[in-house]
DNA sequence: AACAATGGTTTCTTAAAGGAAACTAGTATA
DNA sequence: TATACTAGTTTCCTTTAAGAAACCATTGTT
């Protein structure tokens, strides 16, 4: 009888690399993070500044990143009645991923390029 | 008349972020990849490493890693026939992702779990 | 009165992701 | 002949993500 191999263990990894994966999971939150983070704090801003994002997506994304407390919407009085996204310090604490994630796909893009 | 302030250019950031989300987002892939990167080399065995995992699932994510050139499927003939897959090194790239995101949800699962 | 600007919402539609359960082909062994 | 094993596939279904287009309230300006 063939010696009976158990998968090897990489729950440890698995676990918290899901904990972050269902906060941050998706195609605009990050990228919406980094408009945020670098100054874009008004909605039209953030919506230019990403291509492609439509107001209805930006909105339900703004409110899912404002419940794990990485913005913060302020309401300013005024004309026009303006909102003021900024980050929270908690949402600093993703700069190591961004900057990861970025250099990768930096990386893939012109791996893909030289080969096809 | 308020001067007309443009958004912040993030382009150069939220553009590679993209490119990198494209391959390697969602909630499986990159659980596979570790899986598979610490020796877990059968379907089973790959399977019974991550939990939740159907095998419809892991059957289509095998195919879209494979073709971005993530994983390798090697067939070995034999009873009963067995399938490999292995790493590539184009996954190794992907150690300090893997290593931040991990190190993140770390971090927010305590933070959770602190505050309520 | 009409229009513009901001920060969204509403409706409708399609595509993709995820999941449960059952099933399959080929082969070896009891 | 019946059963077990590996590596999936098949069917059916629900949920979530995404997108296009139009619309809305408030208020100041012309």
């Amino acid at each position: 009888m063939a010696v009976k191999r158990g998968h090897s263990n990489c729950i440890d990894t698995v676990k918290p690399l899901r904990d972050a994966l269902d906060v941050i999971n998706g195609k605009w939150k990050l990228p919406i993070i980094v408009s945020i983070g670098v100054g874009n704090d008004r909605f039209s801003d953030i919506r230019d500044s990403i291509p492609g994002i439509t107001p209805k997506v930006l909105a339900k994304e703004l409110k899912d990143l404002e419940e794990h407390k990485l913005i913060k919407r302020t309401v300013v009085g005024g004309y026009p009645v303006q909102i003021l996204y900024t980050s929270e310090a908690y949402a600093d604490s993703l700069t190591p991923v961004v900057y990861a994630l970025k250099e990768w796909g930096l990386n893939h893009r012109s791996k893909i390029f030289s080969a096809e």
